[in-house]
DNA sequence: GCAAAAGTGTTCTCTGTACACCCATGC
DNA sequence: GCATGGGTGTACAGAGAACACTTTTGC
C-alpha cells in the first residue's frame, strides 16, 4: 500500500492503531526489528491501522505480515498507549507527506492523535528475512538497549513491552519462540540473562531448567573446541 | 448527559471506548459495582467514550466520575478488547434507542463495533455511594462470582481484569485501596483469600504480612467478644 | 597431560508450611 | 475457670545460592 492509498482509505477506525515490537535473540543479546523511513532518519516498529470490522488481534497479525512478511508469529498484546502528545514528535507521516508535496486536510484522520495498542512478537532471528517493504523502508535489527532515533513514542512502547515480557516470563513460550529448534543450555541461559538483565550460576540454571520438565535432551554438539561437548535440547511438543 | 446528547456528540473517537471494572471488598467477598439500565434487565460496568484530544487515562477517570461520582480512585489499565462481535449481544444502546423511539442511522458510530480498553478501579466499599446517574440507572454491588445478566462482553472483561489483578498482585496497593484506613489482620487475610480464591494459615499469613514491612500496628480492637482483642493495622504512608 | 567448558554433587540459607503452645478477653 | 480467637515459637520440607568436584574434548 502506498502512502497515497493509505490516506485515501476510508474504512479504518479513526485515531486507533496497532504497533508491534518484534523481539529476536542474536549474539547473546535481545534484538528488536525496526523499519526505517529511508527519506528520513527515523526508525519505527511496524504499525498500522484497524479496519472497522476487524478483530484487533487479526489486525496485529495482518500488519505484521504486510510490513515484514512474518506469518504464524507469537503475538501478545501488552498495553494501550493513549497520551495526547504521543504522535506529535518525530511524526514520519507528516514529514513524508511534506517531502512528497502531498497536501492533506488538517482535520484528516492521519493528522490526529492516535491511541495505539502495543503487541510484541517473538521470532527466531535466524528465520527472519529483513527486506524493504512497499513504503521503501529498510529493516534492521537493533540491540534493545541501543536504539536509534525513533518515530513517535516507539521507544517507550518497546520499553513497556519488554517490561511486560519480563514480568509475565514463561520459559516455554519465550524460549521456544526466540531460539532455534535445537540449542544448548548455554544458549538458553544467555537468552534469559539478556531478557532479565542478570547473571545466573551455570550449574544452578541448568538444574532449574531441567526440573521444569519442559526440555528434551538430544545428541551432543561437537563444535571442535577443546572441551566437553554440550548436549543439545529442544522444547517438548505439547 | 442524556442519550440524545450522547449520540449527538461529534468529538468522540469512533469505535473506541473505555470500561471500568470497580472492585470493592465486603462481607469477606470481592464485589463489583454494576450499573443497571432500568428499562432493561441488563447490568454493565461503567463505560464511555474518549474525546479526540483526551488522554486515555483521563478519559477513564472522567467516565468513572461521571457515572459514579468517584474521585481520586486507583485505576489500572489491563487489556484492550477488540473482538468483532463484542457489542453485538446484549447491546443496551440499541435497545434503549428502540424503546425511546429514537431513530438513528445504521452507520451512526454508536451502532458500530467498539474496541474497548479495560481499566479496573479499587475502592473502599464503605466510602462508595451508589446512586442513579443521569441515565436513570441504578447501581449495586455484586459478588464477582455471582453476576447478573451483563451487557456486551462485560462478564469477560471483569474476568480478565480479575485475572490481571491476581497476577500482578501488590499487597500494598490492593490492601490500601480496598480496605478502610484501619483493619485487623483477619480482614487483610479475608481480602487476599477472596481475591486469590485460596485459604491461608492464620499464623503463617500474619508472619508473611509483618515481614513485608508495609504495615503499622496500632491499638487493639475491643469488639466485646469473648476472646483476645486483635491489633489494628494500617498501611505505612510513603 | 593440560586447559576449557560441561555436567553433577553437596552444603547452607531462606521461605513457606504444618503443628503446637501461650495469651487476652468476656462470660 | 473456660471457651474463643489472637499472637508467637518451632520444626520440617523444598527451592535457590554458593561452593567443590568430576567428566569430556582437542591439542
Amino acid at each position: 500500500m502506498t502512502l497515497q492509498e493509505l490516506i485515501d482509505t476510508k474504512n479504518f477506525i479513526n485515531q486507533l492503531s496497532v504497533d508491534c515490537a518484534i523481539f529476536g535473540f542474536h549474539d547473546n543479546s535481545l534484538k528488536i526489528l525496526l523499519l526505517k523511513y529511508h527519506e528520513l532518519n527515523l526508525w519505527a516498529i511496524p504499525g498500522g491501522f484497524i479496519f472497522e470490522d476487524e478483530h484487533l488481534d487479526d489486525a496485529a497479525h495482518r500488519i505484521l505480515y504486510e510490513r515484514t512478511h512474518l506469518e504464524d508469529v507469537y503475538l501478545q498484546q501488552f498495553y494501550a498507549f493513549g497520551g495526547i502528545d504521543r504522535t506529535e514528535k518525530n511524526n514520519p507521516h507528516r514529514q513524508l507527506l511534506a517531502n512528497k508535496g502531498i497536501e492533506i486536510d488538517k482535520d484528516h484522520w492521519i493528522n490526529k492523535r492516535f491511541v495505539t495498542v502495543g503487541y510484541y512478537a517473538l521470532i527466531d532471528y535466524t528465520l527472519s528475512h529483513t527486506f524493504p517493504d512497499a513504503f521503501n523502508e529498510t529493516c534492521a535489527w537493533f540491540d534493545v538497549h541501543d536504539l536509534p532515533e525513533m518515530a513517535f513514542d516507539h521507544k517507550e512502547i518497546i520499553e513497556k513491552g519488554l517490561e511486560h515480557l519480563r514480568k509475565t516470563l514463561d520459559y516455554d513460550i519465550v524460549g521456544s519462540n526466540l531460539l532455534p529448534e535445537k540449542f544448548t543450555m548455554k544458549d538458553l541461559q544467555n537468552l534469559y540473562e539478556a531478557i532479565l538483565g542478570e547473571k545466573f550460576r551455570r550449574n544452578n540454571f541448568q538444574r532449574k531448567m531441567l526440573s521444569l520438565n519442559i526440555l528434551d535432551r538430544h545428541e551432543k554438539l561437537f563444535s571442535g573446541s577443546a572441551n566437553k561437548a554440550p548436549y543439545l535440547y529442544s522444547f517438548k511438543k505439547k
